[in-house]
DNA sequence: TTGTTGTTTTTGTCCGACTATATTCCTGCG
DNA sequence: CGCAGGAATATAGTCGGACAAAAACAACAA
């Protein structure tokens, strides 16, 4: 390869770093799972079987159980084999079992429970990000803002920028869970997005809503924090299905 | 071992199942991580040596990293080694490392901060359960009512009819997101609840609690649900805590 | 200084053998 | 005939050891 090229064949993972072999195993076998491909109870094929299948060594096949088993999509016991485990033990929150859920076709039913999760919990956030944000946390908030004004969503430095007003919103509500939880949910947003972008490119500019958010935040304001934010997930809402406004006046 | 005879020392999972070695390396490893033994950015012995060290196998000691990377404990690269990831990443609340997280002395700003996660999401939860339930959900917590209070929370039935109530109540919120979160959390905190009650083994009884919120629930009046689950998980901080009531009332 | 090339350390992958576990089945006893 | 106990068996679990690949670092050259 030439100098200055490079492999864009390569499998990636979330944060842009390569995947090994049993990542993509796992990656593979994920999305197999939680798209229905094998129901809750079904057992896989034995490790030998399956690694001979998949061209890996077993070893290598062994660790993407590992990680699938973490994240609680299956079970493994000896002279059973590994069964999948039933729906209601998978993590689904677990950031990469989020994405895995909305690689195939983004089921509509789900992406509505996500956004009434949304709904929830970031107007709280906000609020509570409105109660103890330190003067800091609203330079960097202010900043993003601007960035995201000069690059728009349409680029990747907006987008990044975008994600540094969400994450430094998160830190600012002084809840590691509330943040932990958040960044996974809007990141596997994010990805719904970019998939639907592609087919419906043009939507609502996304700004001014981030403006009344900060500017609640700003002026310590729980209460219209909260509001401006129920009012930015419902527009995401809107922008990511197109359709759903019942829900989102639920 | 005579018939009969169980084998106590055997470590065990949060499920009862034995754990394997693989299984026992990465939870001991996660304890020591998310308690703080080993700080973010550190970097773990190398395989070989770490593996020698445990006296296990460098295969069952990179299972077991795998499954602490799955959930954002650490991050392997070549050359580099085993890295502790930033805390940002760790998936907190995963219920492994959440379970590990208060393993050693439940941090008490770690406990407020769920339980304002709590108070945030199941009251919530409670009011879509109001509006989403069954018939045969109310018949199955009502049932479980029943045995809370013939069996009491002293009691393995008790809890057990505790949990049963708790999760039928989430399958009716009809959202798998928030099931699957709430039973992580609930989970968290009764084990810290049985371990507080070592040492403070007499508190109020939850049961009129409870009742209340079926009663909402069953009555379909959202509003009052939220109102009454609000008053459950103030109860149960205080309970598990004993002290902040301003975090409470907040 | 900058770019390139080699060195080296560490994780990643593979293989093949053996062990542990738990189901299934069979056998013999009541 | 039913059932308890034990043997057979299929599967995951563990091991050790070899080699491959990635990536930081050092040495060197332009």
């Amino acid at each position: 390869m030439a100098k200055g090229d490079e492999d864009f064949g390569v499998v990636r993972r979330i944060d842009g770093k390569p995947l090994r072999i049993h990542g993509t195993v796992a990656r593979d076998l994920g999305i197999s799972i939680v798209s229905g491909e094998y129901l809750p109870g079904a057992i896989l094929d034995n490790e030998v079987t399956a690694s001979e299948e998949l061209k890996v060594s077993r070893t290598a096949y062994r660790e993407a159980v590992r990680i699938l088993s973490a994240k609680g999509l299956v079970e493994a016991r000896p002279k059973i084999g590994t069964r999948v485990s039933p729906r209601k033990n998978w993590h689904l929150l677990d950031p990469d079992v989020l994405y895995w859920m909305f690689q195939r076709e983004p089921d509509e039913q789900l992406l509505a429970s996500l956004f009434e999760l949304r709904r929830i919990i970031e107007p709280e956030g906000a609020a509570l990000a409105a109660e103890r944000r330190s003067d800091e946390h609203l330079r960097i908030m202010e900043r993003a803002l601007q960035d995201m004004r000069t690059h728009t969503l349409a680029t990747e430095a907006g987008r990044a920028a975008d994600q540094l007003f969400h994450s430094t919103m998160l830190d600012a509500t002084g809840n590691a869970f509330l943040a932990s939880l958040t960044s996974g949910v809007e990141a596997a947003v994010s990805w719904t997005t970019e998939f639907k972008q592609r087919k419906a490119p043009l939507q609502r500019d996304a700004l001014p809503d981030h403006i009344k958010v900060f500017e609640a935040v700003s002026a310590a304001d729980a209460v219209a924090a909260r509001a401006a934010m129920v009012e930015l997930v419902d527009q995401a809402f809107v922008d990511t299905t197109g359709a759903g406004k019942d829900t989102a006046a639920a």
